[in-house]
DNA sequence: TTCTTACTACTATTTTTATAGAAGTATTAC
DNA sequence: GTAATACTTCTATAAAAATAGTAGTAAGAA
């Protein structure tokens, strides 16, 4: 999987949210000074050459969706991330984010849950 | 702090590991085919204008320093992908690594205490 | 059917990133 | 002290990414 660039990947974070959209609809979702029509189709296109997405056509406009999931782009995302920065260490991975202010008891919580059942399956 | 280019990550990480380096001893690291030195000269001085780097005079010579440290950047990538792709779903985060086949379980203790030590403070 | 609007496709431009050459200066070896 | 080497600095070029204009075409409104 490739890597996508800052415009890119702003256009797919719109697309993953809408599931479905016209490049109209993509432009819409633009807070503050949009990007031109234009310059969404054609990132659009780029994001079609990737495979990253596609489309169906509906009259003579194109309605594209996401061929790569969210999901499947934020695993590649963090193993990158994590590769690069973290390895070997992954308490410090996790240190870092439970040192985050915003983190209540009970996510704490859900946490080790999903760490005691991945135990178990060990 | 300004995001590191593919090129100015690349040279980073080796300073990082080499903690004070000649651009001569940074080309030296580099695998494979190399770039040119002046290459790495060129990136060395585009990492000092954006202040991730210092370096002192030695002779005619820069010997180059990190001045944000890998751990210090390391957080922000990944500040950057958890607010990006994981917003609201750490455990998700979570689940994400301990997924991987190569953790075995006193790692997952580990994370486990980590995770509980952070309870006691809140 | 004709006007107007909306969309695509192609192309162009600008900006950023990546790469490296050439000239000049310092350093070292002999 | 001179030749060879190594380094910096400035400049240039190439490649990638970001942005958008223009022309042409399709479609809907009147």
């Amino acid at each position: 999987m490739k890597v996508l660039t800052k415009a890119e990947e702003r256009i797919m974070q719109l697309l993953w949210q809408l599931e479905k959209a016209f490049t109209r609809e993509i432009l819409d979702q633009f807070e503050g000074t949009p990007p031109s029509y234009t310059t969404v189709a054609t990132v659009l296109t780029v994001l079609e050459q990737k495979g990253f997405v596609d489309f169906e056509k509906l009259g003579n406009s194109k309605r594209y969706y996401p061929l790569v999931s969210k999901e499947a782009y934020s695993e590649f995302a963090l193993s990158n991330v994590v590769g690069k920065y973290f390895e070997g260490s992954l308490s410090k991975l996790v240190s870092f984010f439970t040192e985050k202010k915003d983190i209540d008891l009970k996510e704490l919580d859900e946490i080790i849950d999903v760490i005691e059942k991945n135990k178990e399956q060990k």
